[in-house]
DNA sequence: ATGAAAGCGCTAACAA
DNA sequence: TTGTTAGCGCTTTCAT
């Protein structure tokens, strides 16, 4: 049954024969108490009217959607689908639906999605973005709560969390290294101000165990950038046995030029690297990487999104997160059949 | 610079001295003209107040919330990414928001999204099922405008697109036939009451030119789902030389399960499939399979939505888009690198 | 325990 | 061209 105009509250007030506030009351569970009888008949109405609480009118007087806004680059990040389902599921657990927007590994797109997530008056944003360092004055200067997500602590005031770059790397060097290689390259995300942590654990790993430094080839964030730089690499006069990449999106990418190239992953060239996507898990061979604790970076963005707009003075916090490595056939472990 | 309170239409009224309508206006670019002198002003004062329109506010007048609710299943979808990407775009296009929400195999999950987008009171709702048949009707007791995506007509009255399965799955086998394979097995979706157009497809193709139904085996729509069932089938004996499969998820885990039989592709067998993810171009060897044109179906989809929701009497429209062979390594053709 | 009523900020019909 | 004003449906304080 279909009604020409929506069932309000007055309607359902009215067919319990009582008034509206009382509606409210039970439909809220609060402020007040209601007397059982009259809840029951209060919804009883409810059901028999089939009324629903209209949402805007009650985010108009609420002063809040329970809606955050997602910005994510999935041309950039391997993690994109667990990260937007992780942090779903989170916000659901809170109540909160996800606005999702896609910035395409574009600055500027990102922005637009940004200005258009303020206007909308998200109460709060997620933002993995595809600079080092966002441009989030929109946001700012809206004053909409906001957490850097695949980061941590580039920009002052804000909040941000993300994968220890600098440990994770050093460990997946390490374990390259481990496997007797002694040529390790790596293939970096996209050359910016701020230094890549992966970068930096990658050369002290080599440092440390006085390795020369292998080559580096800057490369977009995508499988395609990854293959690009790969095949390059893989020409260069004494290619590397190994290969470190920034994130396994650029690793899928790398596994493809160098099996064109006719060699055998590992034997011929491994493959370590960063994030732990389930795409990972089913490359050929299945691909080593340092997986990133993607649910509970989701629930930390999430409560941290929560307490920035419940607003008690607390301090941005920076936190990163500590990779485990998920050692696989392409760095020359066993494969562990799923 | 952040206020105590919110800036509002009102503030800007007072600081350009007009009336709060003629804020409106300007906002609006309508419905009445105003002075460009005024204009400026209104402008001006909007500039300098930093004033944001209130969205709540807007959405309670106006009915509309301008956002649409997606349902979609990562685990069992390839193209997950790609669809929520190119919905997104075609929604934001229309100036519409999308709340995505993740049902991961679950009819359960599925139904509680439909409920709650029904109940934020989303403008209309984008599905692409875990069932073949969705339970929808709270979403219809509501009279929430929804199209059915990956689907075609199994819901009388609702709207629906999705590709012509059956012509897909007949064209992939043709392909692999013409590579001259007799013996043709398929990795299908669970079991349903209702029958798959691929499975169609694909008999039909074996049919007609003579060729002995190959083995049948159907499995969750997974990248592990796939990996099992390939597993199984190649343990049958006078396994099939050639496996399609109804989904690239599906295919990526077939891949992985006859490397590690330490068969190869194609030669020993060969892989095709249903979807064209962006996944499939990077498997090795990289996957053949039916492209399935995303970007139309996701315009078309928030077309449609549209329509639905302006409730011109349109009859509800069931659309099925055919699917081109993007044909690469693992069907026995050449691979063109990326 | 219940009700009356004041807005939340905005759109747009109607008035001037 | 601009202003006045009546709601949209809801939450919640303050009365009863």
């Amino acid at each position: 049954m279909t009604w020409d105009r929506a069932v309000t509250r007055n309607d359902v007030a009215r067919y319990a024969q009582v008034s509206p506030a009382v509606v409210s009351y039970v439909v809220n569970k609060g402020p007040k108490r209601v007397r059982p009888e009259t809840e029951a008949r209060v919804l009883e109405a409810i059901r028999v009217l089939g009324y629903r609480p209209n949402a805007a009118a009650r985010a108009l007087k609420l002063r809040s959607q329970e809606i955050f806004g997602l910005v994510l680059s999935s041309g950039g990040n391997a993690l994109f689908v667990e990260l937007a389902n992780a942090i779903e599921d989170a916000a659901k657990a809170e109540r909160f639906a996800v606005i999702l927007t896609n910035s395409r590994a574009s600055a500027a797109k990102e922005r637009e999605h940004l200005r258009n997530l303020v206007a909308r008056q998200v109460d709060g944003i997620l933002l993995a973005s595809v600079d080092a360092v966002p441009d989030i004055s929109d946001v700012s200067a809206a004053g909409v709560p906001i957490v850097l997500l695949d980061n941590t602590g580039t920009v002052p005031a804000v909040p941000s969390l993300g994968a220890d770059l600098e440990g994770g790397a050093y460990a997946a060097v390490s374990h390259l290294i481990g496997h007797g290689h002694q040529r390790i390259g790596m293939i970096s995300g996209p050359p910016g101000d701020h230094p890549d942590g992966r970068e930096t654990g990658w050369l002290r790993a080599l440092s440390e165990h006085g390795l020369p430094e292998g080559p580096l080839l800057p490369a977009k964030v995508s499988r395609f950038g990854g293959y690009q730089a790969a095949r390059r690499m893989l020409a260069f006069p004494g290619a590397p046995t190994a290969i470190f990449t920034s994130g396994d999106a650029q690793a899928v990418g790398a596994l493809r030029a160098i099996h064109e190239a006719g060699k055998h992953i590992p034997e011929d060239v491994a493959v370590i690297s960063f994030d732990g996507s389930t795409e990972a898990e089913y490359t050929w061979p299945p691909l080593s990487t340092m997986r990133q604790p993607v649910d509970e970076i989701a629930r930390d963005a999430v409560t941290a999104l929560l307490a920035l707009k419940a607003g008690g003075g607390t301090p941005p916090q920076h936190r990163h997160y500590t990779t485990t490595l998920q050692a696989r056939g392409s760095c020359g472990c066993a494969d562990t059949p799923a």
